[in-house]
DNA sequence: TCTGTCAGATTGTCTGACAATCTTCGGGCC
DNA sequence: GGCCCGAAGATTGTCAGACAATCTGACAGA
């Protein structure tokens, strides 16, 4: 084989977007965006001509959507933006605290790298804060954190699960938010959770777990009824 | 609205399949099978004229498989069958860990509906057995079982989350026992977690878990290497 | 041995089309 | 006046055919 001891090209990384791909990013930043608004009807003919694409292919990015859980399609009747429901929201937050939980509880047995991963999250979270960074990213990089807990149990398995969890949360957030943009600072909590961590203490970071997903779930279902 | 009270075709169900649907159906049933090893290429235009379908539909079929971890995509160079390997079968298991422990955990919690769905789920596994059912069957109740105690968290996500593992583990097994089946009788075993659940003794029960689990992936990995 | 080139196969995408189904709207009937 | 019913329009589900891009493998040439 031809393969060099050293690899030099391990960094290079060719964007392999095919036009389906790009067609559902743009769909998903829209959504999140909150330029669709939950219910809107995803017209196959009008995104294709609107993005000057085949229907096909627009067809195709629907259904990526779809099974991301980001759009709804009633046979016959086409795909539209999915509505989150206040139950689906405290469904979301049950499973985290399950996923999230064991994260915590394999703190101690999880690589350093992984430990590592958590501070590196938070701080990067906190970082944003502070520069004063748009609303989209202060939410990216705090459900980034929280992904980060999971990967504690080096499982890929759990981490893209919860990440589909946390795809549901920011469609709602984005629904929510859509009216009055309300992120709020949370870095204080967050880093009280790690030094809990740190200091080994599991029971009282699982603790502080449940009581924040709670008051997070509290937050959602109360915003979202209000819509 | 002309709604009946007592809804007399409540039972009624008409199954409302689509062909991309059927097709997807019947490449996993091929896949389950073992009909189809993995690894195998899934051509589109064989597929297509082999089913009397356009290619077009198959190609929904394709990327729904894809979705569901059945199936492999590699760009120009068309969908296979996925092949299980150790560490997909090792993360699965600890993934399975995490979720039918968090059932086990919320045993006492869980609505009566939700505990007797575990009784009766293994009742069916047991009679089954006891009625010399087919290959096939028998790993469809034992998996059952297993989500059934998921189902003790009561969150649908969970659920789906394990249904998508579960999938991943009947393609393995799909793959090893093409070789040689050893659907052999695990009721015992399980008679006994459910025994510990119903004497409310839960860390039992986990540890019990635990030790199914591993069991379960030693057996699978060793399985797979041999081949 | 390595590189460049070419044919065949397969996918990715497009165009155009048609039937089935849903929605909407207006007409006829009580 | 209000309600059932049928026709028109819109949209999806599916199909057929086509073409460019890419991959594979083989073969010739430096």
């Amino acid at each position: 084989m031809t393969e060099l001891k050293h690899e030099p090209f391990r960094t290079l990384h060719l964007e392999h977007a095919s036009t389906v791909d790009r067609v559902a990013d743009e769909l998903r930043r829209a959504v999140f965006d909150g330029e669709l608004e939950s219910g809107t009807p995803l017209r196959e003919l009008a995104i294709a001509a609107s993005l000057g694409v085949s229907r096909p292919t627009v067809r195709e990015a629907l259904t990526v959507l779809v099974a991301e859980g980001l759009a709804m399609r009633e046979p016959n009747r086409g795909v539209s933006v999915a509505t989150p429901e206040a139950d689906s929201v405290r469904d979301v937050c049950a499973a985290r605290l399950v996923l999230e939980g064991a994260g915590i509880r394999q703190w101690r047995s999880a690589t350093e790298e992984q430990q590592a991963l958590v501070r590196s999250t938070l701080a990067a979270y906190i970082a944003a804060i502070e520069s004063d960074a748009s609303y989209q990213e202060l939410n990216e990089r705090h459900l980034a954190f929280h992904v980060s807990l999971v990967g504690l149990t080096g499982s890929p398995r759990l981490v893209a699960m919860q990440e589909n969890l946390v795809v549901e949360l920011k469609l709602a957030l984005a629904q929510v938010d859509r009216i009055r943009r309300n992120a709020h600072d949370q870095a204080d909590s967050h880093a009280a959770l790690v030094r809990l961590l740190e200091r080994d203490d599991l029971d009282a970071a699982y603790d502080f777990l449940v009581r924040h997903l709670a008051d997070a779930q509290g937050e959602i279902v109360e915003a979202l009824d209000l819509t």
